[in-house]
DNA sequence: ATCTAAATGTTAGAATTCGAATCATCTGCT
DNA sequence: AGCAGATGATTCGAATTCTAACATTTAGAT
């Protein structure tokens, strides 16, 4: 009976991606300081949680591992970040912000919240409530799915 | 007062992503004729609302528009949707589904589901009602924003 | 009617990302 | 200790996507 509701999640989570692009369409992201969005999300993401491996941001920001090399290396390049070897085990590396890092990523928080601000305008405060908490649940419900889903 | 909300969702929107990485990751798409993710999207969202323009479900999948072109064509040549001449206005294309564009259609969609119904399996009956209100909140949210984001 | 600006779809080269192979390191087993 | 398999990160050619043009068509103003 439940198989239903999870045909109607599916169908659901399956618009998400629009919601994503009507929040983000329009935005000057980008245009900061020679920054691609792979390296912005990067930043964000270090900013708010520093000392994850390689593998970790990579999910986080939504690259293949792979991919997640090149956005690294070009961050580095920029003295925006350092690779740190992990003390445990030498095959991972962490990433941390350098002072010009920080700065950026703060610029670049500052000016995604702006974004998503003037683009939740149009809601009244009871659809922002609403907004809200549904994305509380899902964030929650990410959170159960990635530690079980880690095996 | 509702600026510090805003940016509480700012926040969780950044969180997304991941939460729909979580969702697909490991999933066999790709594998069925051929296609890949961007084919397949577009077949699904064809499926669920025939009679779009390119623009309409370049959006939808999530692609700039000049990209969507050349998946439109990748479809088209490999005979599962067919362009429309849109007859009120002479610059818009329509895209349908041929036969076979349905059969694949439904195919993609029933594997879709059944993975994310799979990955769905750790949450309880509970936690799925939450997760189904909560998407429908963004559904809601995305179409209002939608509605009136278009000036 | 004519002109200007905006919208739709396409093109082509540049930039980004994927994915499989590879190297280095670690873990568990014997 | 030594070995087999697993894991983290990197490399690089192929595939995908972006972005800035452009041609065509429409809408609006004069």
């Amino acid at each position: 009976m439940s198989d239903q509701k999870k045909e109607i999640i599916a169908g659901l989570i399956a618009q998400l991606p629009m919601f994503m692009g009507i929040l983000l369409e329009g935005g000057n992201f980008r245009t900061s300081a020679g920054l691609n969005m792979s390296e912005e999300k990067t930043l964000m993401y270090i900013h708010r949680h520093e000392g994850g491996t390689m593998t970790d941001y990579s999910k986080r920001v939504g690259l293949a591992r792979g991919s997640f090399t090149a956005v690294a290396d070009s961050l580095e390049e920029k003295g925006l970040v350092g690779r740190v070897s992990g003390p445990d085990d030498r095959r991972k590396y962490g990433l941390v912000l350098t002072e010009e890092g920080k700065k950026a990523a703060r610029e670049i928080n500052s000016r995604f919240r702006q974004h998503v601000a003037a683009r939740l305008a149009p809601l009244t405060e009871q659809d922002l409530n609403s907004l809200e908490k549904a994305l509380e649940t899902i964030a929650a419900m990410a959170e159960k799915l990635r530690n079980r889903g880690n095996r």
